[in-house]
DNA sequence: TTGACTAGAGAACAAATGTTCTCTATCATG
DNA sequence: CATGATAGAGAACATTTGTTCTCTAGTCAA
């Protein structure tokens, strides 16, 4: 379902409000950090969005606004196909959650994706592991990272990181795989999408 | 801080209010959740749990409880040693508190032990990895295993666990360990503590 | 018994807040 | 231009709800 720009915007709010909160916020509230007037406009703005929806309240009762998806609660989202854009944005498709606290990683935020290949078998990660990944941290030398590469790697993949001025490299712990390179305008093309923070595994 | 029986009561209902809604209860709902009539007695007690830094609430702001922390909510301790005695007896040592659910693994209690050897390797299990298990559980055949053996293992580690009439074998996943075997009277010294239900590794 | 203390009832108040309605200004479109 | 849709303002109302106060019955120690 499409989104309009107010929308989005009251969902951000929202959002940043429970994280900082830890709670709800009023009506008037929303109004007041979008600069908004009327709490009238506002409850139209939210009542479309329960119709889409993006958001649950409760009728009548105070400060029930819950966003839909990922909204409550400590929580760890397990992202299934992580395909162009951001991590983490609103459109990523959810296929579990993990319900733990993202402060047990020591990361304020952090998504899990689960691990396909061995490429990191040596490093003791195995397919089907979660792989809990710190979106957007400040690069290490020899990282643990979840990467993409523009038109070779399309979905999410655990690589060892290493760069110097000319080049970046991605290693497996796995000989199977050989180390790619990728020198001057190729840099580009790596996308890091994070460091690996901790690895979830259920045993069955 | 020692917290009375109606503290802790209260403390319950919330926990469960806000597991079930999403959102925080009213005064008057956890009045009539637990049987009180007066929404001013409740306000003591949410005051007095206030003051014991159980939670926390927004002066004047309707439905702003919050449990603080985890408190006393949903959390997997981490064992240190492992001695004589059941697990989870109120005299473990617990070096650590993973704040994330037990369901996670599919048990509904658990604790976690940080794995010392590397008897596992060959399972991808590390050292330093914690490993999660659930105690008190049915054994079965091949299971990844917390075992001590009396005598010869004072610590709790993982083996695999075969059996049959005749003897109990534990089998380390790592060919420098040979494995064990106890026959007759000697499987009495073999104690399961209990099955290896997932593994957390915080990647530093 | 007396006195201090506690848990809870009950009433009452003021503020916060969800919700509804009406009224403008704006803007795109036929 | 006329029309309809839309975003927002503003007012108003009915509840919900946090908070305070007072009063009663029960408990426990001296």
């Amino acid at each position: 379902m499409k989104l309009t720009d107010r929308e989005r915007s009251v969902l951000d709010f929202i959002r940043s409000y429970l994280k900082e909160h830890g709670h709800s916020p009023s009506v008037r509230e929303i109004c007041k950090g979008l600069g908004l007037k009327s709490p009238g406009s506002m409850y139209k703005v939210l009542s479309s969005l329960r119709r889409k929806g993006a958001l649950a309240m409760e009728g009548g009762k105070r400060r029930t606004v819950r966003l839909k998806k990922w909204g409550n609660g400590p929580a760890i989202p397990v992202l299934g196909r992580i395909a162009a854009g951001p991590p983490l944005a609103a459109s990523q498709e959810i296929i579990d959650e993990l319900p733990c606290d993202p402060t047990l990683f020591g990361a304020s935020q952090c998504f899990g994706v689960v691990v396909k290949g061995d490429s990191m078998i040596e490093r003791h990660i195995s397919p089907g592991d979660i792989a809990i990944i710190e979106p957007s941290t400040q690069p290490v030398q020899g990282m643990i990272a979840a990467v993409m590469v523009e038109g070779i790697i399309h979905e999410a993949t655990l690589k060892i990181v290493k760069w110097d001025d000319e080049s970046i490299r991605l290693i497996s712990a796995n000989p199977a795989y050989p180390p790619m390179e990728f020198r001057g305008e190729e840099r580009a093309r790596v996308r890091l999408l994070g460091r690996l923070v901790g690895i979830i595994r259920r045993t069955p």
